[in-house]
DNA sequence: CAAGATGATTAGTAGATACAGATTGATTAT
DNA sequence: ATAATCAATCTGTATCTACTAATCATCTTG
């Protein structure tokens, strides 16, 4: 029964960015002094810091000298196969949805590229991801079936904010993963994919794959997406913090 | 006169960097303790421990409760149009090239999207990026022209460092950028383009937009990159340091 | 010889303190 | 009214201290 104990400025951070979340603080407004939440929170000025400093890392707050903390944005993600497209879509004031196209547990026939990954027998996901019901992504999951017992079709909302895979993976299953490597390709839609995502076949469409690794570095899972829409990235300050150009 | 007063942490991280890159700890070995790099380096240490964070935080080390700070890797960098070309080349151990095709200093007649961005007359840089000779990607860079004085073709050497446009940016026209949002589109390659990188016309490619913004959010430069080759991401633990999904 | 206990080493968390440097707003002088 | 000055406020940097928790090598014991 050893208890996790969870740091002091880990609490404090959550605590803060539900409050930003929840509008507690509002953006463009100044946050209260470092003094201040230290005593708010009853913790040091180091602590307080320590939490603030992760909010401005994520791009959530702003701080300048003598000025303050300023409420910088509420949703500061890349948009990568990594970043919740759930959340993402959610934030923008979008409808999400999932279609489950298909489970296979296991996939009978996987491709060289996912079989050259993994070495167990795996499960594949098979979804539509839509955005206020048009067709916006089309996914395939791969997870080692030993990962995922008992995986169902029920797992797959198609409404909802537990439609994340992500969620569903590190909730249901108890996955987590602590590196990945993502590439975006290029590519002609082929036949089945354009049908699903309602364009003409042969159209230049992004290809994005993207396999998760554990801490021991074994593959956790691979996820595959086909996508018209362009993929868009803000970068900031914080992304060239060391080894500038 | 007032010099910039660089803080201790800084110039820490700094060489330590600089003793990576110079294999004066080599990948895969130990750094010494937190106490004795305080010492070495006569700072105490919780001003180390902020410059091995940022190492950890940019992905040079690993650190392990009790173990100590692992050389992880020297290019721990993501592969956008803002990680520089040239360095990402030379770390693989290729040799980058830049062949300059033309500079346009007003460009006559920019296309509507780079003047949606730009309010002054701009400047474009076209060239052709090769690795090993082999033709990469074709570039074009465009930036308001009173910001490049004196912009001419010996600015771009074909081979060497000094190529990265990122460092003739900030080096010879001191201009310097805070912010930049990128899109990466898939798109069917023009004759032109396919010509230039030597694939046929209509193949589907890689086309990535960057406009980069100063402190003001005043941009400052566009990037346009059109490339035949996969985007490799690699995301660590720290790229979710809050708000895991 | 092997398994387990032990102690030294090392990073992680947390606090108090001090001063420097930037910003803001109020006060004062012109 | 406007400008200059000053003081209060707030973040940035830096040090010292103390304790916790994970790791690793060594020693002990069965």
């Amino acid at each position: 029964m050893n208890k996790p104990v969870t740091p002091k400025y880990m609490v404090v951070h959550g605590e803060i960015l539900k409050r930003l979340k929840s509008n507690h603080y509002s953006v463009g407004t100044r946050l209260p002094s470092e003094e201040s939440l230290a005593g708010t929170f009853k913790v040091s000025r180091v602590t307080i810091r320590k939490s603030l400093e992760m909010l401005v890392d994520a791009g959530y707050l702003a701080s300048r000298q003598g000025s303050g903390y300023h409420v910088n944005c509420l949703s500061p993600q890349r948009e990568t196969c990594l970043a919740s497209f759930t959340d993402a879509v959610l934030r923008k004031g979008r409808v999400p949805g999932a279609k489950l196209i298909g489970i296979d547990v296991p996939h009978p026939d996987p491709p060289e590229d996912i079989s050259d990954v993994f070495d167990a027998p795996v499960a594949r996901i098979h979804r539509l991801r839509t955005v206020d019901g048009e067709p916006e992504l089309l996914v395939s999951t791969w997870v080692p079936t030993d990962l995922v017992a008992g995986l169902a079709p029920d797992a797959f909302p198609e409404f909802g904010p537990d439609q994340s895979i992500l969620r569903i993976l590190s909730d249901r299953f108890n996955l987590a993963w602590s590196r990945a490597c993502e590439t975006v390709h290029p590519c002609a839609a082929p036949n089945d994919v354009a049908e699903h995502l309602g364009i003409a076949p042969g159209t230049p469409i992004l290809s994005v794959a993207c396999t998760a690794y554990d801490d021991t570095d074994l593959p956790v899972f691979h996820d595959q997406v086909f996508r018209a829409t362009p993929i868009v990235f803000n970068l900031s300050r914080s992304a060239r913090k060391t080894d500038p150009i």
